[in-house]
DNA sequence: CACAAAATCACAAAAATTGTGTTGATCATG
DNA sequence: CATGATCAACACAATTTTTGTGATTTTGTG
């Protein structure tokens, strides 16, 4: 493995994770921890991560730093566990609505261990990974490209969801609180609330850290989804609420 | 430039052109012609192209062998000619469609010059190449992704049309007899179709060893473009079908 | 403040990429 | 079909890039 495609794999692991370990990377690609030192450095430089002590996290990583090795080295594997979860939910045959995230990207990568399956995403990345796979309908919703999530919205996104329609939808958001989930960015709300209305069942996808969080915009309401899996246990308040709302949720662990 | 750019760069421009030529990369990317010997031979290893004299060219490259140089050499630069011609039709500001194809792909890349613009497209290739460019507004249209011609069709791409309009349209097609245009695929013509409602003035792009050609679709008459640019001049039976039925053609050369 | 872990630095070793000169193959042409 | 010319292949050397090691400094922690 060369110099670039090893970046590239930080690169990959770093949006996967979030963070990574310097001794860990080190092992990994079984180079000495100057050379991930030196790589880590230059992708300082290009502006793709900050370089912490002990390893790198993404730029917005303001808070968890001293723990984050342990945090954050699970929630690779944490999403790979509620994928395998969501997978469940889904035969070969199916149509499969997935939305966009970093989430719903790893469970995109991974409808392929399902086919035949019909497609339909607004996720930049999804579309990438499944355009040469054989055994794979893709059908991509159009709209206005967002970079912020690498993917697209607005009207074209919302009309061709009104005249598809779907055995299931996989959504995750960024904060669920009580028994409501919630989004930062209206475009957002509007596109998952389209394709949520647009197939038979909805699944949420959702990190355990992000309960008894909220953001702007109220999405809908936690019984709106026939499934609801979460990466770790959430927080007592959190299933106290969504065991008296009758809401069944999967934790995946 | 490193060793792995260069050769990404060469098959870019081998989807692009279909072939290379190899003196043409040496000066390119200033190295010698046995570096770029060595590429084309590890490329060549890789299945991704076959060496002829000369250059290489993709797998498929039955016939001109040894002419290609001579013809192809110029494809490249006859796209940058007619990409130019077209340019003139952009303003900033615009609201730009552009279809499927290689072509349209080149023009696409380039519509970056007249940024602030909104550039819709069923076309991966530039849904890619514009992602992140700011400035400009990019709506991709969905719909059913097709890797024959790495672009999206369908009812949802036709949907999606019907509820935009755009100051102007670029088409490509592969095959133009007398006054009419043509192309094999109806999935695609029903596309074009669209676009070409959808848009105030539509400019046809066609390189000039596609007149006196059919295929299965007829797709419309030529009278129905604003402007119709080619590479080079086409046959007279083509200049004269033209001139009588009152057609401008701009030969950019 | 001292100690341990981690980061940085400087230098050498190893690996890769590249250019050049030479030899052998292929092409166009009279 | 012979021949000069062009191009591809090969081998070797030079160069550049990448990597590892140990010494030294910095940083975080108790």
């Amino acid at each position: 493995m060369k110099r670039d495609e090893r970046q590239q794999a930080i690169m990959d692991l770093l949006v996967e994770q979030g963070s990574v370990d310097l001794e860990d990377l080190a092992q990994r690609f079984v180079v000495s921890k100057m050379t991930i030192h030196r790589d880590l450095d230059e992708l300082e430089q290009a502006g793709v991560l900050r370089k912490i002590r002990g390893g790198a996290t993404t730029e917005a990583g303001t808070q968890f730093e001293s723990d984050f090795r342990f945090r954050e080295r699970r929630s690779g594997a944490a999403k790979d566990r509620m994928t395998d979860e969501a997978l469940k939910l889904v035969e070969p045959g199916m149509t499969v609505m997935v939305n966009d995230g970093s989430t719903a990207a790893v469970l995109g990568r991974r409808l392929v261990e399902k086919r035949p399956l019909t497609v339909i995403t607004n996720n930049a990345a999804i579309m990438d990974a499944l355009k040469d796979e054989s055994g794979i309908t893709l059908i991509a919703l159009g709209g206005t490209y967002s970079a912020k999530f690498n993917a697209y919205f607005g009207v074209v996104t919302e009309d061709a969801l009104e005249r598809l329609r779907a055995d299931i939808a996989f959504i995750s958001v960024p904060a669920v609180a009580g028994m409501e989930a919630f989004h930062m960015d209206d475009e957002v709300v509007r596109a998952k609330r389209a394709m949520q209305a647009s197939a038979r069942q909805s699944c949420l996808l959702i990190n355990h850290t992000r309960f008894e969080r909220t953001a702007l915009h109220k999405l809908c309401d936690l019984t709106d989804y026939t499934a609801i899996i979460t990466d770790d246990t959430p927080p007592q308040a959190a299933l106290d609420a969504m065991a008296t709302g009758g809401v069944d949720l999967i934790v995946a662990n």
